[in-house]
DNA sequence: TTGACATAACGACAATTGTCGTTTATAGTA
DNA sequence: TACTATAAACGACAATTGTCGTTATGTCAA
């Protein structure tokens, strides 16, 4: 938000940039241009790709050694711990807190296929 | 997101506003002011408030009536379809689409009391 | 050595967001 | 009628975000 220093949330076009990062690990800069247009219609420049890393690295979510002249990115923070932070935060700023509630709306949709329930069902069976 | 006209998400200020909207049905922007501040460190200002809610019926989230020279604002979309909406984005854009990776995540967590495990056990039986 | 590439660094910019202060208009009240 | 409290309208502003184009610089091949 405005009138603020640093965010540690991540914006739609950074956490597409994180999945690239996540799923390849060891990434260069055209790696990740690679990844993400690979599944898109407009396509993204690698400058855009650039400027978004610096922040991220400056934001705390990445770090990068050198190889020659190249940088080569890596993720300071896991996918699981985003995953449950992002999550986290629907809860408690949609759902009220409420995990259950999540989860009701979630399912309450009429295209739940019944493997999915059985799925869900399986999930909780270890539990 | 720049570069674009308007935006159909809802902001996390934006979601506080109707939220309170929600809860109380008919509401005057005062009334929202307090329901806010009602829970909050560092108080709103009515002002900031009602830019807000003049943005909200820009995007089509409000629509006001005038009771004498107040305005008396309803909400246009339904609290539930916009919860299912955000669990749908979050869904796609951070599991991949997959619910049950969505519910994965949410009850991997290490402190999730019996009693919510039974209440999510139960939510599924109704499927 | 020189030129063609590739890479990172810079600088820009419009849209959105969160927050306000100030101004204008109006309805009551003294 | 003049004064005060209120409500909406206006205008501002800094930070964030998504996107680029341009520039500088280093590398490698002719």
């Amino acid at each position: 938000m405005p009138t603020k220093k640093q965010s540690r949330k991540l914006s739609p076009a950074n956490l597409e940039i994180m999945k690239a990062v996540w799923e390849k690990g060891e990434v260069t800069i055209n790696d990740v241009v690679e990844a993400i247009n690979a599944k898109r219609k407009n396509k993204i420049r690698r400058t855009t790709v650039q400027v978004q890393m610096n922040r991220l690295e400056e934001y705390g979510w990445l770090r990068h050694t050198e190889e020659g002249r190249t940088f080569v990115y890596s993720a300071v923070v896991e996918k699981q711990k985003t995953r449950r932070d992002i999550l986290e935060d629907i809860k408690n700023r949609v759902f009220g807190g409420s995990r259950a509630e999540l989860v009701k709306c979630l399912i309450e949709d009429a295209d739940v296929s019944p493997e999915e329930i059985k799925e869900l069902r399986a999930l909780l069976k270890n539990k």
